[in-house]
DNA sequence: CGCCTATAGCTAGCATTGCTATATGTAGCG
DNA sequence: CGCTACATATAGCAATGCTAGCTATAGGCG
C-alpha cells in the first residue's frame, strides 16, 4: 500500500476506531491493522501526532493509566469527534463513490 | 469536499480519464467534473503540474496541436501508463475496501 | 546479570502533493 | 473595447503521513 494513499483519511480511522470504545495508542493501532485485514499496518510515528491533532481538535480526549506499571494515554471520543465522524463518514461515501465512477469509465462504450 | 482527501489518488484519476482517448488538460478537467457527477472540480493549478509529473513519469505523452488559433497539449496514455493505471484500481480496490470495513465498525456489537 | 523482544510513548525533519493566486494569450460576443 | 470562455503555466503555501531515532518498563532466556 502507498503509504500517502491514506493522506486526508487517516483521522476518519481513527475515530471511527475510538467510536467502538476508548482506546490507547498502542491499541488502536492493533485494531486498525486488524480492522482493515492487515492492510494499514500504521506506524506509531503516524498514529500519535495523528491522535495529538485531533485532541487539539477537540475531537478525542486523553487521560493518563497505569496498567502493569507502564504508562498508558487512553483516549476517548467527544462529542465533537463523534460529530465529526459522522461528517467523515459522508465525505468517504462521495468521495469513494466518485472515485469508484472514474476508475470504472472503459475506452470502448465512449457514447460520443 | 475537503480538497486533501484526494491526495494520492489524483494521478488514477487522471489515467483513468486518458484511458477513454487522448485529451487536452481543460477537457480533462470537465470529463473529471462529469465523470464524477460534480464531486471533482479539479482547478488548473492541480491538473497541470499533475499531468506534467505523470509525463515526468513517463506514464502519459504529449503532443502540441492548434485548434482554432489555440494551443493545446493532448495528453495520450503510454504503455507504462495503462499498466500504472491497472496497479492504481488494485490499490484503490483495497483501500477503499479497508476504509469502508473500519468506518463501518459500530460501538454495540462489541464482541468483546 | 545481560540481552532481546514486546509493549508504550514521543518528536524532529523530510517529501509529497494538492491548492491558491497570479500570469499570459487567443477567440468571440455585445 | 471590454468581458467571458478557452487554454496553459508556475511560484509558494499548508497539510499530512512517514522515516528515523529516542526513552522506558516488563518479562523471558542463556
Amino acid at each position: 500500500m502507498r503509504p500517502e494513499a491514506l493522506k486526508g483519511h487517516l483521522d476518519a480511522l481513527l475515530l471511527a476506531v475510538l467510536e467502538a470504545g476508548p482506546q490507547h495508542g498502542y491499541a488502536v493501532i492493533d485494531t486498525v491493522r486488524e480492522g482493515s485485514g492487515g492492510t494499514f499496518d500504521l506506524p506509531t510515528g503516524t498514529v500519535y501526532p495523528a491522535l495529538h491533532r485531533l485532541e487539539r481538535s477537540g475531537f478525542v480526549h486523553s487521560r493518563w493509566d497505569t496498567v502493569g506499571g507502564r504508562r498508558r494515554r487512553t483516549y476517548e471520543l467527544t462529542l465533537a469527534g463523534r460529530q465529526a465522524l459522522m461528517a467523515e463518514r459522508d465525505v468517504w461515501d462521495t468521495f469513494s463513490t466518485a472515485v469508484s465512477a472514474l476508475l470504472a469509465r472503459r475506452p470502448w462504450p465512449t457514447t460520443s
